[in-house]
DNA sequence: CAGTAGACTAAACGCGCGTTCAGCATGGTG
DNA sequence: CACCATGCTGAACGCGCGTTTAGTCTACTG
């Protein structure tokens, strides 16, 4: 998202469309409120785009990018996946906000475009996991491609549903305190479990009737 | 939602709204559409119900009221929380599913009764897990509103979600080889965590500055 | 049997949408 | 200078939307 104001005029239209998509979803945003936004006429809208719906196509295109971008900058530096450059922009304030609502939409949309792009959070996760699996930080699943599915899901969950996490938060996931106050119970919850013994797992276990070389992983918690 | 193929009109109208708002989004579903599925004709639609936003209100009451009805049949049965109902309708088959797409539908708007029963789904869980931690099954978090908040976020990321989930799963929620291959892992991941040591967590917990009185929960990782 | 209330429809209204069109500047190129 | 591509606009077009209106049919009430 640029700040300057004084961008191309394809730019500002697709920055403008990017904030506004975000907030308000792509329906309820007209052309020519993203023309009024950009401070050109909706007719150049479509001039620079050919359409609508092509100008959604580009910003799609245009927030794949930057999660791509972000991401190889700051991985590269810090090891870290996609995930967590989310994390990080969300933890950076109102900056990234119009990305990350875009992103949350999308997500909740269906299309090849968010296909792709969850698809390659989960592999970004599975690599974050066996990395840490190798060094012995984290636990190996017996089926490790769902884990990383599940601990995506679980992540993008904080981005689609922000509004509900930041009201029972009682403040913004922005300042410090609404992210401190989720931080902790977040760490138990993947450090600790919820189950605080392997029953259910057990049961789970027995009744799919998995054989015993699937693979567990438990740290030795009770049977019962 | 009625099978009955000669409900009154009313009915009939509603439910097909339903489905198709939960199917299409308010937004691409236009009155004329409702109106063809119920066989009526629009303007019936608009005798009945005032506007097309008042039905969506009138969808969101009786998806509500489902949710709350089912719940108390099924939990008093089971003790189980709305979150277990859904996972019940979930493996129940088709014969749920626009009530389900519906409620990811609502649960990513904002508006007080997506708010409403969000938060009432939060409560939920709240007590399920209180009463896991009093009978010795689930372990106590520092924070037992955000643990269930993060928990809820989670429980419903895979209905908000849904198309990445089966997508990645490989077939669907429905058929009992998706949700088997879904279950294990899930399960894993709640009894014993991502994390295999609290290093994480003791590092938070001396950032945050938490008291050692936080109310730990561990069943005894080691710290590194 | 007359009267009336409610279920229901065909047709149309007005509006805002995405899009098109004709034309106006501007500025680099022969 | 003439030329034309490019960036850009104001006005308009056609369409589908949610909604209104005027009226018909049906069934119950007195």
């Amino acid at each position: 998202m640029s700040s300057v104001a004084d961008l191309t005029a394809i730019a500002r239209i697709r920055d403008a469309a990017v904030r506004l998509f975000g907030s308000q979803g792509v329906e309820r945003t007209s052309v020519r409120q993203i023309a009024d936004a950009a401070g050109v006429s909706p007719a150049l809208v479509i001039h620079h785009y050919g359409s609508k719906d092509a100008l959604r196509g580009a910003c799609d295109d245009w927030v794949v990018e930057w999660v791509a971008r972000e991401n190889t900058e700051y991985a590269s530096a810090r090891g870290a996946s996609a995930i967590a450059l989310i994390q990080q922009a969300v933890a950076d304030g109102e900056r990234y906000r119009p990305l990350l609502d875009y992103l949350a939409r999308m997500l909740t949309a269906d299309g090849d475009r968010s296909a792709a792009l969850f698809d390659r959070f989960v592999d970004e996760t599975e690599a974050m996991i066996a990395a840490g699996v190798a060094d012995g930080t984290m636990n190996r699943s017996s089926d490790p491609r769902i884990q990383a599915l599940i601990i995506t899901l679980n992540g993008m969950s904080t981005l689609v549903m922000r509004a509900h996490l930041e009201r029972n938060l009682g403040g913004g996931l922005l300042d410090a305190a609404g992210l401190a106050r989720l931080t902790l119970p977040m760490l138990e919850l993947y450090t600790d479990g919820l189950y605080s013994n392997s029953q259910m797992l057990e049961v789970a276990r027995a009744a799919l009737g998995a054989s015993a070389a699937g693979g567990a992983t438990t740290t030795g918690k009770a049977n019962a």
